[in-house]
RNA sequence: GGGCGGCUAGCUCAGUUGGAAGAGCGCCAGCUUGACAUGCUGGAGGUCGGGGGUUCGAAACCCUCGCCGCCCA
């Protein structure tokens, strides 16, 4: 066995190995308890970054754990069209090549994005390979598979039927760059520094109103003016009309409690076109709607000198002319916040569209009462209430998008203009029986898709063997920004059109942000590539150190060195086990844990240990507490089993000693079970290096505690030894003594199984009879060690350490002398201190 | 604007019914200890963000202020 953990020599080979015994595919048929996942679908857009690792490994923890508890485990992988996303990487492909989509085409734009889904499909697919990831590939899907198409088209029919799909104009996030409406998800909102600009509109029959707006640009479309009803400063006007500044058009004032009298100056220019809340209030009062602007952004001002000007340019010149002409009474700097795209990041604009729309309200109510009744479990239980706070607040869904790719909307137009809804596209129009259709142009939102992830993925419309053994889905988990985009819509359409949760159990991970705090992006250059660690530190390690973070706060610092100390931890195990299988006659029986020898203290010991270590970390995967695991299998393996066990048992091994070896080889099997989820490709090597396992570690059962084990005794005997070797270890490094070598007496018997191990751990021999020696704090004990150096300083450090115990003692009696506390203060708590103030003093008296 | 999280050792983070402040990394000193120098042993280093309060007792519970970050509008 080589003398170092090498990641790359072991990580090689077991994946295949796995796969090729088909230890990842899940048998629908299988009489075992089920337990499913569908991997989130990572967009198709790049490579998988730290966000993906992270969730992908947490996953896959619980994958690998139910496996090894019996379940038959389905984890299904596949990944997400992502129109948006996928249209922008295409087209700055395409510009790059100094061409548009629209010179190329739309169906060579089609063939195109084919290919990049092809290539890239392969990407992530081999990264999650290369991180262990136990995904089940013969059942692999993608958004844009034909059977997955299929599923899309029979939900959108569905709801068509139900009556909840309709089309209707409304202020959308517009993007001018994608020519398509956004949802509000996908807007990136960024502080802008503006400016305020305070309009005079003049009112027929004389006087005027003052409006405040950052986008002057808009006036030209304004259809009225809006003044808060119970402002006593404008209350007279409402019913006149005042006259539009550069355009002459005539607006009526009418009174609207929308309008927010402390802004501004009070008083609203309405322009129902360009702006939500003024549609609302146009809407209200029967104002006139006008669109203003082309899909990119270009004023649509028939007639006015600014017509098919950029939006910024038409700003200027209006401004100018206002300022030319006396309308504008005052500009002030203005602080606010814009909305980008977050895909392109152009400017969003808001803008009258006519769109597709979902109505939500029973799908809703069935989300919220499937939360009530306790149906789905959030991990950390905060976030329920992001999702609930969401839906409560939860408006008709945007789900149409005016893009080149996606799921095409099953909407098909006759020329006598009837509509016909149908999975399957139709021959002839439903209503006239012409054949002379034509699709929708719209495509859908990629969320929509999503939202039937968990069901669509088994086969759904149809009843497969897939969907009835693997829905509902048992958990999922995400990053917090995806809570409503997607987790909450997955939950309305499993509860609509498959009647149950899709899942039980939502864990939220944390969001890896760069080591200076600030978010991992690329175009930030703040990332991190998951590759380049496992290059460095191995799966392993990354895998260890992902569980360690992935729960435990909001947002986690990156801190490479903790990387780098789980890969100490994977050599660490690689060599322990490795002392272990050194010992002659390895191993003593064929089933580890058997033999029951345990006269040695330090047997009994570390058995007893590990069956708390089984406990913590069972419990802590049962509970999505992934750090809580991977701490105590941390601490159990190398402060303990490695740190005092294997040195306390050490000599037996090398003797051959079938007690010993019957214990550490329990231990090792044990951990490697314990860890296997967590770090599966070493733990993997070194079970099958381990004689006597024929079959893959990553079906082995998961261990259990074994009560038989527990032995407090034992435990309380074995921290005696730990504190007394601990202390004469202290005192020889302050001595300046060598490694080993020195009497210890014991001037009270304690156990002899302690004072046996703790001398032979300190390295020193116990006497019967000792001149002087340094007493000891823990126990009655002395200990001198041979060619001590400098006196002066063991005398210093007695001192000091006196001192210490004085003042701890000090603190311990005023606590003792406070009759507020003797009374209410638990009696346990009152035992503890009386006990720790008489220790104390009799190591005060050792010590003097 | 609303909400959430964080502030604990030089750095990154643990710390659940409130009862003597912890880990990893880094730093200092010493070890070619028959598994491991990716290691072993010892050590230094902390008004637990500030201020109030509750309590016999607060890193923890309450209020308040200050930074940092995130989500949503």
């Amino acid at each position: 066995m080589p003398k170092a953990f090498d990641p790359r020599a072991i990580e090689a080979g077991w994946y295949g190995r796995w796969e090729s015994d088909g230890l990842f595919v899940a048998d629908a048929s299988s009489k075992k308890p089920k337990f499913t996942i569908c991997l989130p679908p990572p967009n198709i857009t790049g490579a998988l970054h730290m966000g993906h690792a992270l969730n992908h490994t947490l996953q896959d923890i619980l994958a690998r754990y139910r496996r090894m508890s019996g379940y038959e485990v389905l984890y299904l992988p596949g990944t997400d069209h992502a129109a948006i996303a996928t249209q922008n990487v295409i087209e700055k492909q395409l510009a790059a090549e100094g061409m548009t989509k629209e010179q190329l085409g739309r169906d060579a734009f089609t063939s195109r994005v084919d290919e990049w889904y092809r290539d890239v499909g392969d990407t992530i697919v081999s990264q999650d390979r290369i991180l262990g990831i136990s995904l089940d590939w013969s059942r692999l899907r993608f958004t844009m598979d034909p059977r997955y198409v299929r599923a899309v088209m029979t939900a959108f029919v569905a709801f068509y039927e139900r009556g909840w799909i309709y089309r209707a104009p409304r202020i959308v996030n517009w993007c001018p760059h994608d020519l398509s409406a956004i949802s509000d998800l996908e807007i990136d909102w960024q502080e802008h520094q503006d400016v305020l600009y305070h309009i005079r509109y003049p009112i027929e029959g004389g006087g005027e109103v003052v409006v405040a707006t950052v986008r002057p640009e808009t006036m030209l479309v304004d259809t009225g003016v809006a003044v808060n009803p119970t402002d006593d400063r404008y209350r007279s006007l409402i019913g006149k009309t005042a006259i539009l500044p550069l355009v002459g058009r005539q607006l009526p004032i009418v009174g609207d409690e929308a309008v927010d009298k402390d802004f501004g100056t009070g008083a609203l220019k309405v322009t129902p076109g360009h702006d939500a809340m003024d549609y609302d209030i146009g809407q209200r009062h029967s104002l006139e709607v006008i669109n203003g602007m082309h899909p990119d952004a270009r004023m649509n001002v028939p007639g006015l000198p600014y017509d098919g000007m950029p939006a910024l340019e038409a700003r200027a010149k209006v401004v100018a002319d206002l300022r030319a002409k006396g309308f504008l009474v005052k500009e002030e700097p203005y602080m606010h916040e814009v909305g980008h795209c977050d895909r392109c990041h152009a400017v969003i604009e808001p803008l009258i569209s006519e769109q597709w729309w979902l109505r939500m309200e029973t799908m809703r109510d069935k989300a919220l009462a499937a939360s009530a009744a306790g149906k789905v479990r959030w991990h950390p239980e905060r976030y329920e209430r992001t999702y609930l706070d969401w839906l409560r607040g939860l408006r008709d869904w945007n789900i149409g998008r005016q893009l080149w790719l996606g799921h095409r909307v099953p909407v098909y137009h006759c020329e006598n203009g009837h509509t016909t809804v149908a999975v399957e596209p139709p021959h002839e129009c439903a209503e006239c029986g012409s054949i002379n259709l034509t699709q929708d142009p719209d495509v859908l939102d990629t969320w929509f898709s999503s939202a039937l992830w968990p069901f669509a993925t088994l086969g759904w419309p149809e009843e497969t063997d897939d969907l009835q053994a693997f829905y509902p889905n048992s958990m999922n988990s995400t990053a917090r920004e995806i809570i409503n985009l997607w987790v909450s819509r997955m939950i309305m359409t499993g509860l609509e059109l498959m009647g149950e949760v899709p899942f039980s159990d939502v864990a939220i991970h944390c969001q890896v942000q760069a080591g200076d705090g600030r978010r991992m992006s690329k175009s930030l250059g703040t990332g991190v590539d998951p590759r380049g660690l496992i290059d460095k530190y191995g799966t392993d390690a990354v895998r260890a150190w992902a569980a360690s973070v992935a729960m435990s706060s909001q947002d986690v610092r990156f801190d490479e060195s903790r990387v780098e100390g789980y890969r100490r931890f994977c050599n660490k195990l690689w060599n322990a086990t490795r002392l272990v299988l050194s010992s002659p006659g390895m191993p003593p029986a064929e089933v580890p844990g058997v033999l029951e020898v345990h006269e040695h203290l330090e047997d009994r010991w570390i058995v007893s240990r590990l069956v708390g270590a089984v406990a913590a970390v069972t419990a802590g995967i049962e509970t999505f507490t992934f750090q809580d695991s991977i701490a105590a299998a941390y601490a159990f393996a190398w402060n303990e089993f490695c740190d005092w066990y294997l040195e306390a048992a050490k000599e037996r091994l090398r003797a051959g000693d079938a007690a010993a070896q019957d214990v550490a080889y329990y231990c090792l099997d044990n951990l490697f079970r314990l860890l296997h989820p967590f770090m599966p490709f070493v733990t993997e090597e070194l079970w099958s290096r381990t004689p006597g396992h024929v079959d893959f570690l990553m079906r082995a059962p998961w261990p259990e505690p074994d009560g038989k084990f527990l032995d407090s005794a034992a435990e309380e005997l074995f921290a005696q030894v730990m504190t007394i070797v601990d202390e004469v270890r202290g005192h020889r490094q302050v001595a300046g003594a060598p490694p080993r070598g020195g009497s210890l007496l014991l001037e009270q018997p304690i156990d002899r199984s302690v004072a046996a191990l703790a001398a032979r751990l300190a390295r020193v021999e116990l006497v019967e009879d000792l001149d002087g020696g340094t007493p000891l704090v823990a126990v009655p004990a002395r200990v001198t060690f041979p060619s001590s150096g400098d006196g002066r300083q063991v005398a210093a450090q007695r001192d000091a350490e006196r001192a210490r115990l004085k003042i701890d003692l000090a603190k311990t009696e005023d606590k003792l002398a406070n009759p507020e506390f003797l009374a209410k203060a638990p009696p346990e708590i009152v035992r503890k201190l009386e006990d720790r103030a008489a220790e104390l003093r009799a190591a005060i008296d050792r010590l003097e």
